[in-house]
DNA sequence: GCGCTTCATCGATTATCGTCGATTCTCGAT
DNA sequence: ATCGAGAATCGACGATAATCGATGAAGCGC
């Protein structure tokens, strides 16, 4: 396919489709938001807690989402804090910008 | 749930999900990247000739971005054109820009 | 009307996903 | 060493998705 001469490269247009795969689930984006909007490390007990999901969903859901990088995951004691991934906040939406054929503003790749 | 306190309500939640999950394909990425660098319409026959997929593939998918509106589509004659959604251009890095807690620069909804 | 082109739809196949309950693993505390 | 709490993994289930080839439907030219 040539598609790439006018549109976005293949390999390109599959990392970002892993992204938004990363995100195409409404309690994956909750999640992300919460842990965005806080910007503190929560525990999954929190996050299960207010998920309103299974402890495992949350932990398979956050597994996805550690790794694409759209959260950060530490490990203290015998609970796992995670936290967003500050790089994404700027970073995500610029790729939704390439995708769309804006003029990205600045920002490189994230990370 | 009231993960809705501190994250996104549920059902903002859900409209993100299906915008995401419209990108969640690397073909359909390409599609959409491709109409929105050209601003011209393109016929089915065209898209397929540059995407690598059969027919049938290239019109599901054009179907399921319709259906989430990123294209927009016009018959003329025998043939269907396609083109990119002037509104998702921004309103589209909009919503990526609020699920990572960005506090949205302008542009509200999706029409 | 007949054939041709263009596209959408159907049916089938295969693969992936979201969720759950149960189990396992890793710690820290006793 | 044992126990208990917190989290990850496993196995299974139904549901959804991506792709294909074949078929169907709509419009144009002759």
């Amino acid at each position: 396919m040539d598609i790439d001469r006018g549109s976005l490269p293949r390999a390109e247009a599959e990392e970002y489709a892993s992204w938004f795969k990363a995100l195409a689930d409404a309690t994956r984006i909750q999640i992300v938001s919460l842990l965005a909007r806080r910007r503190e490390p929560m525990s999954v007990g929190e996050i299960v807690a207010v998920s309103g999901v299974g402890q495992s969903t949350v932990s398979h859901h956050l597994k996805i989402l550690a790794e694409v990088r759209f959260v950060l995951v530490e490990r203290q004691g015998t609970s796992s804090l995670y936290r967003i991934n500050e790089a994404c906040v700027s970073c995500f939406p610029t790729a939704a910008d390439v995708v769309m054929g804006n003029p990205a503003p600045a920002a490189p790749a994230c990370e």
